[in-house]
DNA sequence: TGATTGGTTAAGCATATACTTAAGTATTGC
DNA sequence: GCAATACTTAAGTATATGCTTAACCAATCA
């Protein structure tokens, strides 16, 4: 997950799937790179679980998996309360110094 | 910043600095690698910004900068508010439709 | 039916990444 | 001073990544 938001292209389609669903062309448009580029960095997405996308027709639609992109979030808030936790717990080291 | 997530040893690696400042050698502990592997990878979180090290003596010790883990979080916020902005907009568009 | 649109497959290539080992250089403890 | 500790530097290598072009397939539309 975090592999596949490494890339600034790839953080461009995420970008503009957080807006709706697009086409792979779509996703295309704002790149300056081949289709086939563009497609290889929607796999990654893909593989990532970050990204999925059903092919009607000839049009693929593509749209983010709001759950995977979470997961991703939560791993930080995790790291970030962790830290929390220690400081309020330092905290209550000083104030029981404090008292003592 | 995602780019230095992205690799697993690296994410061990704050996930130990999340607990509090360690030294190199103790980031190294974990991982089954050699210690200018690990010094390598700390050059990466540094250089992300996510991690920042002062040496005192031979000894240098690091530390999450949580200014910069909350960045990417914020990103990744920022993508999820606009989905909910979205998915509001097309409640109230319902609603106007329901009204209407 | 034949051109166009939208996407896919395959092959190849240059650069970046994640290591390795070997040989340093400072501190610190005895 | 001498050894051990805690890195640091340098050089090399294998694999992964991010592209490219060329050729292909399948749905649409004039």
């Amino acid at each position: 997950m975090f592999q596949a938001l490494a890339d600034p292209s790839r953080r461009i389609m995420v970008e503009r799937l957080s807006r709706g669903p697009a086409s792979v062309s779509e996703l295309a448009r704002p790149l300056t790179m081949s289709l086939p580029a563009v497609v290889q960095h929607l796999q990654v997405l893909e593989a990532s679980g970050l990204v999925r996308s059903e092919k009607v027709g000839r049009v693929r639609t593509c749209h983010i998996d709001w759950a995977a992109l979470k997961t991703a979030e939560d791993w930080m808030l995790e790291r970030r309360k962790n830290w929390e936790l220690r400081l309020d717990r330092l905290g209550d080291f000083l104030a029981e110094q404090e008292k003592g």
